[in-house]
DNA sequence: GATAAAAATGATACCGATACCGTTTTTTTT
DNA sequence: AAAAAAAACGGTATCGGTATCATTTTTATC
């Protein structure tokens, strides 16, 4: 594509009448360097309108500054504004964030890892802690540091940095039975390969067990994380002889899916049927009813992973395994 | 960090029996290597655990199959639909995606564009056609290829995808004309360096002329792209004396605070006054009531700017400069 | 079966920065 | 002012691939 030579650290040396090995610790090293050089360097890559190649540099300091994340998909705003506030908190220390979305598919986040790695990324910040054997060999294989977001584990190798999943599902299941509901259905994300959606549900049953409540596996749906397939979940309870008085959705968008379909179908909520969420996504406030929810700290998610990551750079071996940052229940009209 | 020795492709090329270079070619272009040495050097690969170093091939090929591109913020998930769809397109032919976020601030732009351009991006997609001197100076210097989304402008040297906003406010504002609305007030996401701000604004100016109805820069609000500032700016609209009927909001997530206070002021929505938006985000079509907005090919945008950056790599010139995904109102109960 | 053409492979240099170690210059010490 | 220490700078090798051109091997042609 470009003919014209690119102007390299060579050119800015000879231009400042220093070596390149100067020129280049002028630029990146200051301290090492006399300040009328310094300056000489400077200017003359302001002169030449010099900007370092990366990879060459990546090369022989054998470090990215890149940090590879991957999350379920972009289009679901909780993640958007994960991976907003992690990149907020990264870029200002020159690093640069590397984003795949697996759109829920192992295979694809194995394919992203290996990109990852293949760009050298010095760290990895993944969603969930459900991967591929062959993904964690890999990531043993090339020693790369890894911090888990989105939910909780103890005994692991890699840092994490979320909250209980099963703690708030537990939760919000416990209120939803104190508030009388005696029939509360579910409808769960996709189970497979999400440890999220599995926490979830593990929390609702629980809370339920721990109650006296029976468990009831005729209303409990599965859905994608789509409005469609939660409208389509709450249709199939809607038709139910004895529908419950009340479901949990394990994510507000399934909820949002929930809600229209009620609305369509003349079922008030929350008279005729409460409806819980999970996620706190920005609509649930805006919605008539208003969704009663789970909240989860998305951003501190995000700055949190991106201070750890940070510190997992310079070589701080002092990082606490399990970041815990809490949620609470949104409580509005639904439920 | 990883004291391991690395495997290089010099380590699989002794494996297999090969030259590194007979190597590097029977995994990066196989046509040029026999059925049989290919296969020994794959399995040497694979046996190896060998992923190559991006950044070697990336200097010695220098091309880096990453494409950069700017958008305001994720948080806004149009913006995440689009890059969302810009991944779906590009990542399946191993180009990988620099995602930069500017908070609409031009210096945060021209520190991306440093960035992407020191990674060597091999092109750059970037949200609107304003940009600073210096940015477009660095992309004259440095030659690369641009795409442009979200609006569009004939007579630029780069391509563009979108479609016109100044189109979509037009015709907005003509259909509230043309639905009765005698005083529309307007409220418009922040001008500065915002040729989709700017672009909507002169639609409706230009259509309130062409209809004979009086420009009123009293009913005229600016907010930025955040909930609070379209309630603040509806709230202040609500005060007047002579109040609009209807309101135009530039974005959606402005109408939807404007909607809230609305709601919280018990003013009723059409009736006390009407309300459109812009952007049709999901949120729209689950409020009560439907909010009315612009329909915007969000995700097309990203794919058809995956395409054409991927044409540009390839070297192909024959590439349609304005790409005009078009629009449509989308027309619920609010207005 | 000799010759030309095509396919497969290899040797060497190079992409552009910095690490490493050595040399020169300046500053400090006594 | 001589010796020692510190600061500044530079030569060379190197990171890990691939482009380029040369060479060998295989296949096709008549």
């Amino acid at each position: 594509m470009s003919k014209r030579k690119r102007i390299t650290i060579q050119e800015v040396a000879k231009f400042a009448g220093v070596s390149p090995i100067t020129a280049s610790r002028a630029l990146g090293n200051p301290k090492l360097v006399k300040e009328s050089t310094r300056e000489r360097v400077e200017a003359a890559a302001k002169e030449l309108n010099f900007l370092p190649n990366f990879a060459a540099g990546m090369l022989s300091k054998n470090k990215s500054n890149m940090v590879g994340v991957i999350v379920p998909t972009l289009s679901n705003s909780i993640f958007a504004d994960t991976i907003q506030a992690l990149t907020e908190a990264i870029a200002p220390q020159g690093v640069q964030l590397l984003i795949g979305t697996n759109n829920y598919s192992m295979e694809r986040e194995d394919q992203i890892i290996k990109t990852f790695i293949s760009h050298r990324a010095d760290a990895l910040v993944l969603t969930g802690h459900t991967h591929t054997d062959y993904a964690e060999e890999l990531i043993r294989n090339f020693e790369i540091p890894v911090v888990e977001i989105w939910n909780l584990r103890q005994g692991r190798d890699f840092a994490c940095v979320g909250m209980s999943n099963y703690n708030a599902a537990y939760e919000m299941t416990e209120y939803l039975i104190n508030k009388g509901y005696k029939r509360i259905g579910y409808i769960g994300g996709l189970l497979a390969n999400n440890d999220r959606s599995e926490d979830r549900l593990r929390g609702y049953k629980q809370a339920l067990r721990d109650n006296d409540v029976e468990f009831d596996f005729s209303i409990i749906r599965e859905a994608e994380f789509e409005l469609p397939s939660g409208a389509e979940a709450m249709r199939s309870l809607l038709t139910l002889s004895d529908r419950p008085d009340c479901v949990f959705a394990s994510s507000d968008i399934i909820a949002f899916g929930a809600l229209i379909e009620c609305q369509n179908k003349g079922v008030s909520i929350p008279d005729d049927i409460a409806l819980a969420g999970f996620d706190d996504a920005v609509i649930g406030s805006m919605t008539k009813p208003g969704l009663t929810t789970v909240r989860i700290p998305r951003r501190q998610i995000g700055l949190k992973a991106g201070n750890i990551v940070l510190k997992m750079l310079q070589g701080d071996k002092d990082i606490s395994l399990v970041n815990d940052l809490g949620f609470d229940l949104a409580i509005r009209d639904s439920a």
